[in-house]
DNA sequence: GCCGAACCATACGGTGACGTATGGAAGGAG
DNA sequence: CTCCTTCCATACGTCACCGTATGGTTCGGC
């Protein structure tokens, strides 16, 4: 069943070695035998190692700029329910991908440049927000920027400290950046 | 003068690589031409690469803590001015070090637990701090952390505005985060 | 049942690094 | 001046991976 595989395969395959060991770890060879298959495979379905890298990153800028904001957007709301509840979502998200591919950003141009535009969009979605609640430009500016570096420090950095606490955490930092 | 080098000068060399190009351009025979030697010399310091990085490490862990804190620690003040000049002094550290150590951390153990290091002494501080001004104990924490993903997204995203507008905006949040 | 296209295996040459072995050179203690 | 230590150069073997070449295998359409 499914004994052929198709370029989605490696894609895959690529996206988990990339989340659980960084973009180093997404080579051609190792990904073949984890695989169970050749590089001959590889090298049908991409032009070369930056070929899938380049797809890699094609596939994370269009998930991590939708996945959240749709979901929250579709949910409805006041601009201020709609704050916390995108802030309690990224309590779950799963958080190695984005990690391992701000590390990877900080090595590589191209990977920059996606993960600044991706970082754009999701500020300017934050700011949207901060200016329904009537906050001023630069104020609606700086709280963006406020909320959106929490929620990253929460992803991304090595401390987590239990679920109960980093959710009262949350619900301070939403109190405080959204009153006046 | 001063033809010959001693493990200093490679580890000064391995830093700036590190912070150019990632521990990835930490290798040993670039290193060697980069500082126009050759290898030979290298394995007379050092044990071998993991050695060097194992050093750089080490070097990072104790200049990263001690390097900020003491600055702040020895000008004085309240509790509230050495928040806002402790935070004023990241707006023009140099980020690319911490950045690449961050980058480093999300690919290996011994650099996730340094930094994981780093961050706990760092956010004691800062609980401390708040901690002077009154706040309750889960309070303090939670404005630690808040300020410090502050600090830490200013200094390592690619987004950076004019320094006009960062100081406009770490004196609102060092505002915000000192309210009661 | 045949054929062309899609897919994979195998084998190869090339590259950039690692680490080792060994033989100098340079510099100070005596 | 000599000798011992410290430091560096050179040459080598190895490894992991890249990308290519070429030949096989499977599958859908006829």
């Amino acid at each position: 069943m499914a004994a052929r595989l198709g370029s989605g395969d490696w894609l895959a395959a690529a996206k988990a070695a990339l989340a659980e060991h960084g973009v180093d770890a997404v080579r051609v060879e190792p990904l073949a035998q984890r695989l169970g298959i050749t590089k001959g495979s590889f090298y049908w379905h991409f032009r070369d190692r930056p070929a899938l890298l380049a797809a890699l990153l094609e596939e994370w800028e269009r998930e991590a700029t939708l996945a959240i904001i749709d979901q929250v957007e579709s949910a409805g709301g006041t601009a201020s329910a709609r704050l916390l509840r995108l802030f309690l979502l990224t309590l779950d998200a799963e958080p190695r991908l984005e990690r391992q591919l701000r590390a990877w950003a900080a090595g590589d141009a191209a990977a920059a440049a996606v993960v600044e535009r991706v970082d754009r969009r999701r500020l300017r979605y934050l700011r949207g927000l901060f200016a329904e609640l009537g906050f001023s430009s630069p104020e609606a500016r700086t709280r963006a920027h406020l909320i959106y570096y929490s929620a990253l420090g929460e992803m991304t950095l090595g401390i987590r400290a239990s679920r109960a606490a980093r959710l009262r955490a949350a619900r301070l930092i939403h109190a405080m950046v959204v009153r006046r």
